[in-house]
DNA sequence: TTATTATGAATGAACG
DNA sequence: CGTTCATTCATAATAA
C-alpha cells in the first residue's frame, strides 16, 4: 500500500489530489481552504440554501456536490470537540499537495461566505434535492435576510487561492456571510 | 502477519521501540500485546471510558494517547475483516470470528480487561475527554452499572505477559472486563 | 540505498 | 447529532 503514485501531483491545478479511483469525493486545497474559513466564520450547520450556494462556488475549484458539503460540515464539527489538543507533526501544516499556487491575494471587499439561507417555506430536504439540473440556483437569491441580531460575525481578513489558469472561469467568489 | 513480528521476543520487554523522533505512536510490544488480548477478547469498540483506561494502563509501557487506543482497535477491527476475503477454512478451523466470542468464563485472578464504561450521563466523546490531568479515572468506580444487560460479555482466560523486570512499577493489570 | 509491507492517522460517508 | 464503517494517506519498519 505504499503506494508511490501519491507523488502523481496535479497538472495544473490541484484538482483530484489522488489519482486513484475516486470513489468518493477528493476535495481540492481551495475548497478545504473555503470550507475551512466559513467554519471558522462560525458557520456550523449551513442551511440548504446555504449548503446549494456553496457547493455551486465550489465547483469551479473541481467536481463536487452539495452533499459533500454537507457531510463536511458535519464531520467538522462533530470532530472538532474531539480535537482540541494538538496537531502531531512539525511540518503538518496544510497543503499536502505540493503545488503552492496559491496567489495570496487578498479580498477584503470581497469575502468569501455563504448565503443566508432564508429557506422560503417547505423545501425538499438536503442534497436530495431531486437535483434539478445542475445549478438553476441563484448566488444571491435573498432579498431579506432580515435583520437578525443573533450571531453576525464578521469575517476574518482571508486570502483566496485561485488558480492562475483559470482565472477567468472561477467566480470571484465575493460572497456575504450573513448567518440566519 | 507482521503483527507478531515486530513485536519481537516477550523475552524481556521492548522499550519504546520508537527509534528516536516519534512523528506517530509507535507501539511497544506489551502495548500490543494488551490490545490484541483486548481484542482478541471480544473487545470490538471500546467506550470512551474503556479507551481511557485501557490507554491509562499502557501508558505504564510506554508513552501513548487515547486517541491511540481509539485508532487501533478501529483499524485493527477493519483491518482484521478486510483480510477476511477469499479465506475459506476447509475443516476444522477455529473460526473464532464472528460474534460469538461469549466464552462466559470466570475472570480469574488476573484477566487483563477493560473496565467498564458506566457511561454516567454526559461525558466528552473519544480521546478528547478534557485530558483531564492524569488518570482521574479508577479501577472499579462503578457500583452499579445499573440495569441494562446489554452485553455482557466476560473474558477469556488469557494470560498477562508482564515484563519481569519492572514487575513492581507496572500495574498488575487485572481489570475485569464487563461491557456496558 | 530503494522498494515493499505494516500500520498509525485522517476523513468522507453513513448509520441509528 | 453522536457514533461507526470504509478508504485513503502517510510513514516507521523491514525486506530486497
Amino acid at each position: 500500500m505504499g503506494e508511490g503514485e501519491r507523488a502523481a501531483e496535479s497538472g495544473g491545478f490541484s484538482a483530484t489530489r489522488a489519482g486513484a479511483k475516486c470513489g468518493r469525493w477528493n476535495p481540492t486545497a481551495e475548497q478545504v481552504k473555503v470550507l475551512t474559513d466559513l467554519f471558522r466564520s462560525g458557520l456550523r450547520t449551513p442551511s440548504t440554501d446555504q449548503i446549494q450556494m456553496i457547493s455551486a462556488h465550489l465547483s469551479a475549484f473541481g467536481k463536487i456536490e452539495s452533499k459533500n458539503v454537507f457531510y463536511w460540515f458535519q464531520n467538522h464539527k462533530a470532530r472538532e470537540r474531539h480535537h482540541k489538543k494538538r496537531r502531531r507533526g512539525p511540518r503538518d501544516e496544510e497543503d499536502d499537495d505540493g503545488d503552492h499556487q496559491k496567489a495570496r491575494s487578498r479580498c477584503l471587499a470581497s469575502e468569501l461566505c455563504a448565503i443566508a439561507g432564508c429557506t422560503k417555506g417547505k423545501q425538499d430536504l438536503f442534497w436530495q434535492r431531486q437535483e434539478r439540473e445542475t445549478e438553476t440556483l441563484e448566488l444571491f437569491p435573498l432579498k431579506s435576510c432580515s435583520s437578525d441580531e443573533e450571531k453576525v460575525m464578521s469575517m476574518r481578513s482571508e486570502l483566496w487561492g485561485r488558480p492562475f489558469l483559470d482565472a477567468a472561469r472561477d467566480p470571484p467568489l465575493d460572497l456575504r456571510l450573513s448567518f440566519i
